[in-house]
DNA sequence: ATCATTGCAAAAGCTTTGCATAAGA
DNA sequence: TCTTATGCAAAGCTTTTGCAATGAT
């Protein structure tokens, strides 16, 4: 079993919270999914199997960003996007602001100023999220 | 005259639109805020004065975001939130997600790493945007 | 005199919630 | 058995939009 699948019963477990199917539906499409989803293409994606709810879908979100294993992800879409970034250190985006081809980086230097300056204003951080906006080579040009 | 008045006169002129009392009074606001707002607050400031609707407020800020007078802020309430960013390079945030608490900061570095990612992937870039999360004293303090 | 802009109210879209039913532990 | 969780539909919010009236040029 992914270990990620381990911490998810743990937590609920913990908390006297059940384990379901619709939770366990939720997770491993969460798992499987590999790409930033929306609420919508996750209820999508479990229509075909299973039949969760988007009532439970909306409700199981928090559970799993509290855990660790998802983060919101604000894109210029007026809803809200997710992404798994369970082992994953920190989740920068170079997006399109015309057609939002979004390319993800990582870059050690952002880990080193998340650091410095949580040190210098007495925070403990707890992550680092950055885009960078502009117009990739294909629109760029269209324009 | 403000430059930032000058050129979102120049915009809506270049561009057929006209010169309102409530644009005005929408820009005069946005100037004078000096920090994070959103539709609500800027309405609540505007109906003691000119009484401008919010409808006209949700029409003018994207034209403000056009010309490059403010930015979307994504905070985590639900709603947007917007920033004045005319001048001002970029827009880093230190965010307690606890209280809420935000520290705006910039880095050097950051552009550097803008640019340089721009030009790895092609990317005419337009802009940057960075948050860090965390704990500030305080809570980290009561938890 | 035109035609862009406004305000209002209705509509739209995403998310949350109340409640009766189902089902883990 | 005792609660938690689910699905449905309704409600809640923010934002967008249709339309008649207004007013800038």
């Amino acid at each position: 079993m992914e270990p990620e699948v381990a911490i998810w019963r743990e937590y609920l477990k913990k908390r006297g919270m059940r384990k379901t199917p619709e939770r366990e539906a939720i997770v491993k499409e969460v798992l499987s999914f590999g790409e930033h989803f929306d609420v919508d293409s996750l209820w999508l994606r479990l229509k075909k199997k299973s039949g969760v709810s988007k009532a439970s879908i909306y409700r199981t979100i928090p559970l799993l960003i509290d855990v660790g294993l998802i983060t919101e992800v604000y894109l210029e879409n007026g809803h809200m996007h997710y992404e798994y970034v369970y082992g994953r250190e920190h989740h920068c985006h170079l997006r399109c602001t015309n057609c939002k081809k979004t390319i993800e980086f990582s870059d050690d230097r952002l880990t080193a100023i998340e650091h410095e300056l949580g040190a210098k204003h007495g925070f403990v951080t707890n992550g680092l999220k950055v885009e960078i906006l502009g117009l990739c080579p294909k629109c760029n040009r269209l324009k």
